[in-house]
RNA sequence: GUCCCCGUAGCUCAACGGAUAGAGUGCUGGCCUCCGGAGCCAGAAAUGCAGGUUCGAUUCCUGCCGGGGACGCCA
């Protein structure tokens, strides 16, 4: 209901201000905002301030000049009994002030759509493909795949929300050298296994859960001898590595709550005929080069700095040609525009992708980067140093164990995607009664625990009269109620779930104030209380939903 | 050398180009005869430096200083 006063508000205004600025110009962009400080109205413009210098008069009178023109198209239009007051405020800022029955609209949406609440057709059901975690199969997640986990899974729910038709994909890397790379050190620790002394290279994967792959490994294949072990081709060891670590994967992400719509595997999707007719495609095209004896994609026709090795001298693809064809093979699916999350050590890689996106015939939008940054953990103020080649680092699994799901989840999205992450672990962990996400579902479990009270009260919610919620506090969380599909559509323009953790910090707050300075259930006034009631509930759908959206849980009590 | 991210309160972080720069934490002091004190209220405390664009800059642009990261015929 606030939307469709704010687009009609905002219509007005610009209609408005373009018949001030006749014959000179065409309005341009109004900005109708929602201002930081409440005394300042509900929705806020500028509109004045930014034609001062087109009508070269002073923003004051302008404004005033644009009141007295939104006011006479007021007069007979629906929206004149939602606003309540027009205001010019000095340097030229014009106010509007919404009348209590246009906040009363939110709570009876509310709970005519209860979880659907904040539903909308926003995304016109466009087919999106959100890829992210695409960890290659050598080892278990770390803590850096756990926060595009928890960034990637949270995006794709409030894309949903908002209509779009998203869905989660993980790529798996089960063709690359590195999968060679990790059949050999498990090859070498069965070796070792079986009495041989042999050299361990420093490029290969050096965790011991290797050894522990290598011990079942021999287990399962019944493997006595070194000449036993001989016998089986490296490729078995090789699809045995996968599987085994591919499986670790899921499960690590299950427990995790982080469930996938796709798993597409390299092998598949990029075979190696595949690669082979897309290059032949890009040579048709002429986006292709022969130089020093390898193929280079001419990715500075569409904006990169340098061309690309696509096939090596030595005849083998480098990673970009098979990371084509499986962009071709997202396109094929029906998406329109995908979503690749990658590590901030691939922002390089963004202009090869955006290059192949348009040799591909597509425009370069369509293929969207979104670079999580790192995370640095911390125990007790100490700086955790980790190394993958090392194979020393902390992985989901641990943190999952040391801190809990929701905590976890919570520390990953708590900061926008585009900035270090610092996660300390002791500090998600023991002070627990300071960890804001115990803060939002304390409202939550409030907000439940009124709710039994009201039970043995004979207290119901009602919404027959709500001008009984005239306090403050009461229009102050209305409001943020009706600000629920706002936070999401930031969240998609943002390309980030951050603002959504923000704002269900904000309510918690704005819920904890409302419950300190009024009770819920007055035994002296049962009718303000069902009223309250209402309200209470209100909240507690929209603490659900965006929990639920953020993948957090939704405990009754605590 | 080129590119990316970041410099805001003691610490960790906010602020679609807007009005008096907000939270948490820490510090000081208050609040349950009552729906859960994992809460609420009050106080002190900040935009790295120099220019530019703008009616208006923490935000955008340029340069500098400082911190982190990336720049392979690796994946």
């Amino acid at each position: 209901m606030l939307e469709q006063i704010y687009t009609q508000l905002k219509d007005m205004i610009a209609t408005s201000l373009s018949e001030l600025l006749r014959p000179e110009c065409d309005a341009q962009d109004i900005h109708l905002d929602i201002p930081a400080d409440k005394k300042h109205g509900e929705y806020a413009t500028n509109a004045a301030l930014q034609s001062a210098r087109i009508l070269k008069k002073p923003p004051m009178s302008i404004a005033r000049d644009l009141v007295s023109i939104i006011e006479k198209r007021l007069a007979d239009h629906a929206l004149q009994s939602q606003i309540k007051k027009i205001e010019v405020k000095s340097p030229g800022f014009i106010n509007f002030y919404l009348s209590p029955e246009a906040f009363y609209q939110v709570l009876y949406q509310v709970f005519e759509k209860q979880q659907d609440y904040g539903r909308c057709d926003f995304g016109q059901k466009e087919k999106i493909l959100v890829e992210f975690v695409s960890a290659n199969p050598t080892g278990p997640l770390s803590v850096a795949h756990a926060r595009q986990a928890a960034v990637g899974d949270a995006f794709v729910n409030i894309l949903n929300h908002l209509g779009f038709e998203a869905s989660k994909e993980y790529y798996l890397n089960d063709a690359g050298n590195q999968i060679n790379i990790l059949a050999q050190s498990i090859q070498l620790r069965a070796r070792e296994k079986l009495g041989a002394s042999a050299d361990f290279p420093d490029d290969h994967y050096q965790g011991e859960y290797i050894k522990d792959m290598a011990k079942i490994f021999i287990e399962n294949n019944n493997v006595t001898s070194l000449s036993d072990l001989e016998k089986i081709d490296v490729v078995i060891i090789r699809e045995f590595g996968v599987t085994y670590l591919l499986n670790v994967i899921k499960q690590d992400l299950n427990a995790f709550r982080v469930y996938f719509d796709y798993w597409s595997h390299e092998s598949q999707v990029a075979s190696k005929d595949k690669v082979a007719g897309m290059v032949d495609y890009l040579v048709a095209k002429d986006f292709i080069k022969e130089e020093e004896g390898a193929l280079w994609f001419k990715s500075t026709m569409f904006g990169d700095d340098k061309d690309r090795v696509l096939k090596k001298s030595n005849g083998d693809y480098t990673y970009l040609a098979p990371d084509i064809v499986y962009h071709q093979n997202k396109f094929d699916r029906g998406f329109s525009r995908v979503f690749d999350m990658l590590g901030p050590d691939h922002h390089g890689y963004i202009p090869r992708l955006k290059a192949a996106a348009q040799a591909l015939g597509r425009n370069k939008d369509d293929i969207e980067v979104l670079i999580v940054q790192l995370v640095t953990l911390y125990r007790q103020g100490e700086m955790i140093k980790m190394s993958t080649r090392l194979g020393q680092y902390v992985t989901l699994r641990e943190v999952i164990n040391e801190v809990g799901v929701d905590a976890a989840r919570f520390f990953f999205l708590m900061r926008h995607i585009k900035v270090h992450l610092d996660f300390d672990l002791e500090l998600a962990k023991q002070e627990t009664s300071e960890n804001p996400v115990y803060y939002i579902q304390y409202a939550y479990a409030r907000i439940n625990s009124i709710n039994k009270k009201a039970k043995e009260a004979h207290l119901t919610p009602k919404t027959s009269d709500l001008s009984l919620l005239s306090q403050q506090e009461e229009i102050d969380l209305i409001k943020k109620i009706g600000q629920f599909t706002d936070t999401l559509k930031l969240c998609y323009q943002q390309y980030d779930p951050y603002p959504l953790v923000s704002y269900l910090q904000e309510i918690a707050t704005i819920f904890h104030k409302f419950y300190d300075c009024h009770r819920v259930i007055d035994p002296d006034e049962a009718l303000r209380s069902s009223e309250r009631l209402a309200l209470a509930n209100a909240t507690r759908m929209i603490l659900a939903n965006g929990l639920q959206l953020l993948g957090l849980s939704t405990p009754e009590r605590m």
